[in-house]
RNA sequence: CGCGGGGUAGAGCAGUCUGGUAGCUCGUCGGGCUCAUAACCCGGAGGUCGUGUGGUUCAAAUCCCGCCCCCGCAACCA
């Protein structure tokens, strides 16, 4: 019988746009998926979306769209995301699917029949702006820790999970079973932090939207994220429904991968909730690092491009999959930057795989018609080839066992390299002087094309296009099996073979950069004029921290900061959000456009204060050229307030 | 004293458990080659391993102690 495997990501949450980062997940899950399923494997591969909650009731309403039409949009262009990436996933599972509400109705029925829900109340500090609950311990200075308002004692009739009655259990859990929660430092962090400092029950409804799935005998709560989100991995697979032979046949999870910030959830929670319906565990609760989008030291580049659309359509998708598998140490952050990026598509995609093929494949179609030639007569070297490349496929699999993906792919890199060595060991062009060393030559190329098989094989699971290219570039018709890729010389010889077009293109790189740059600034510009401040700030939120780089304070000294003081002011008509303001600074009377429209109107603008970035490149928005830049910032409504000196001092007086 | 991770060549990392020649990728410099996408191959330069001229030891990046700095977590950010 095959062994079954069964692999999650978690379920995104459609708030705001669509970045690398959420494809992270999604395309090393592909890639351990696709790498079982050669395997022979029976795989399951669950992906989909967590569409319930307050937010989304939010961000759908400031977008004025019914929330059903709102999330169908982002769940859409998610989708169309993970077509265009290759994703394998085989169910896409969606919160609002009417087989999860039923089932997790049907799991909130049952947890409450026996005992481990109850109704109570649950007290909070309610603020009343942000609509939110907090506890204690969440209040910043005992105020809203959103908004730094005022809170007041609140009451909330809510049901609760039992989770501390699980306390015990899943302590013994994490200390007993390491290969549990992984990587194991983690395991201390959920231990000291919350397991062994007590678990309290957990709020499992609310009464303060309306979006999501009513508690099935009490229509006034309903059932919030925990388990309305976590019980897809069940749900999916047709957990209390009609059919549940799915559910029999996968669960538990192999494995379930997701971001570092909801380990938390899936270590504590979900296993008290799988106990508590007395479902077996999954095997592995995996936390990777993030994709931290850093600012661009080397280049100095203004923004990194995140897109995983305009990436993939202009550097191909198997760029941006290599990047993503290769570049995050797992378990580990990795920081992306417009110009690591590049250089890992120059150096490893195009100079050493792609070169290493072209080269090949060339010495084919030069020295033998295009036919390769039968493995005639070994010589010094190829040992060393044959043994590395016949390692090959234990290695990669050794690694991606311990989910350690970058690391399966610098094994397969290793062969190239070693490839591309014998090339120069073996000299192919001096044995096609001699028509004596023919059969010699022969051998060399034959032993390159079936290294190229070996290496392309390899890399099905995670470059599905560029490996399907260079197996039809060496005349291979038919999808290679797992195990003929394990071993050296399955090639018969006679192959149809001809020079291979560039896998991807090298790109002089700070030419790339200067355009990612300029690509960079559009998108910043549509995102100005375009959408409400709610639905950006929403979409600002889901970013990660952005990290960055410590600078000298030479760098700082670089920037001219005046105040100014504006002179006269007016909307600019084809846009929503900008303002074109005059502005005297020193005497010297600048045009600068700044993207306040939103907070204020032209007249108050006139006569204020202002702090002026004087030596800023300057821009043209909206068809108008700006010389400078207003400072400012942003409260908690995404209101935009100035940035300005304490005491109104001289125009022209310098910040620093 | 909340818990945890980290500080190693210009950049990103391995090595630390089990002390004994500090390694890998990229970049940089020099050489080789001409099959190939100015790619490929070889070699060099560059590190007092955060710090204390701290302790243990024949020997410390590694073990112990003190200090400094960065980062993550603390009830839904992939």
């Amino acid at each position: 019988m095959k062994q079954k495997f069964y692999i999650t990501t978690p379920i995104y949450y459609p708030s705001g746009k669509w970045h690398l980062g959420t494809c992270y997940t999604t395309v090393v899950c592909d890639a351990l998926a696709r790498f079982k399923r050669m395997q022979g494997f029976d795989v399951f591969y669950l992906t989909g979306t967590d569409e319930h909650g307050q937010k989304i009731e939010k961000v759908a309403k400031a977008a004025a769209m019914p929330t059903k039409e709102y999330v169908d949009m982002q769940v859409n262009s998610l989708i169309k995301i993970w077509d265009l990436l290759n994703i394998s996933y085989d169910k896409f599972i969606r919160t609002t699917d009417k087989y999860h509400e039923d089932a997790v109705k049907k799991i909130f029925q049952k947890l409450f029949d026996k005992g481990d829900i109850y109704k109570s109340e649950y007290e909070g500090w309610y603020c009343t702006p942000c609509e939110a609950f907090w506890t204690k311990t969440q209040l910043k200075d005992g105020k809203c820790p959103d908004c730094g308002r005022e809170v007041e004692l609140t009451k909330e009739s809510s049901y609760f999970f039992r989770l501390s009655k699980y306390q015990d259990r899943l302590i013994e859990l994490i200390e007993s079973n390491p290969e549990f929660l992984q990587p194991k430092s983690r395991q201390n962090e959920m231990l000291n932090n919350f397991l062994k400092a007590g678990l309290q029950d957990l709020a499992v409804s609310r009464t303060s939207f309306k979006w999501g799935i009513e508690v099935p005998f009490d229509s006034e709560h309903i059932i919030y994220v925990w388990i309305d989100a976590l019980s897809n991995y069940i749900t999916a697979l047709g957990f209390m429904s009609e059919d549940d032979s799915l559910f029999r046949k996968f669960w538990p999870a192999d494995v379930h991968m997701m971001g570092k910030e909801i380990i938390r959830f899936h270590s504590i929670i979900w296993p008290a909730l799988l106990m508590a319906l007395d479902v077996p565990l999954p095997k592995k609760v995996y936390g990777h690092g993030w994709l931290l989008f850093g600012s661009d030291k080397i280049s100095k580049s203004k923004g990194n491009i995140i897109d995983p659309v305009i990436l993939s359509e202009r550097y191909k998708v198997d760029a941006v999959r290599y990047y993503l598998l290769r570049e995050v140490p797992f378990g580990q952050d990795g920081a992306f930057t417009n110009y690591t990026f590049l250089s890992r598509i120059n150096s490893d995609l195009c100079n050493s795989l792609g070169n290493l093929l072209s080269r090949s494949t060339a010495m084919v179609e030069q020295y033998f018609g295009g036919v390769l030639p039968q493995r005639s007569e070994d010589g010094e070297f190829d040992g060393q080839l044959i043994e590395l490349v016949n390692g090959l496929f234990e290695k990669v699999r050794d690694n991606m066992d311990k989910l350690l993906v970058p690391e399966a792919l610098a094994e397969i890199w290793q062969v190239v390299s070693r490839a591309n060595k014998y090339i120069d060991e073996t000299l192919p062009w001096v044995l096609s002087k001699d028509a004596a060393k023919r059969d010699r030559l022969g051998t060399v190329l034959y032993n390159l094309i079936e290294t190229l098989r070996i290496v392309g094989t390899a890399l099905m699971p995670f470059l599905p296009d560029t490996a399907q290219k260079i197996l039809s570039d060496i005349g291979i018709k038919e999808a290679p099996t797992f195990e003929d890729s394990m071993t050296f010389g399955k090639l018969k010889g006679g192959e149809t073979i001809t020079k291979a077009q560039p896998l991807f293109q090298r790109m002089d790189i700070n030419k790339e950069l200067a355009e990612m740059d300029k690509l960079a600034e559009q998108l910043a510009a549509t995102k100005e004029s375009g959408k409400g401040a709610e639905q950006t700030k929403v979409a600002a939120e889901q970013e990660p921290k952005d990290i960055k780089p410590e600078i000298a304070y030479d760098d700082f000294a670089k920037m001219e900061l005046r105040t100014g003081e504006v002179l006269s002011c007016e909307k600019i008509k084809r846009s929503e959000k900008l303002l074109k303001l005059t502005v005297d600074v020193a005497g010297e009377k600048r045009t600068i456009v700044s993207g306040i429209a939103k907070s204020f109107s032209p007249e108050e603008m006139v006569g204020k204060q202002v702090v002026v970035v004087c030596k800023l490149k300057p821009a043209k928005l909206c068809g108008e050229l700006s010389q400078g830049m207003i400072l400012c910032t942003e409260d908690e409504q995404g209101n935009i307030v100035l940035v300005n000196a304490e005491k109104k001092v001289g125009t022209g007086s310098v910040v620093s």
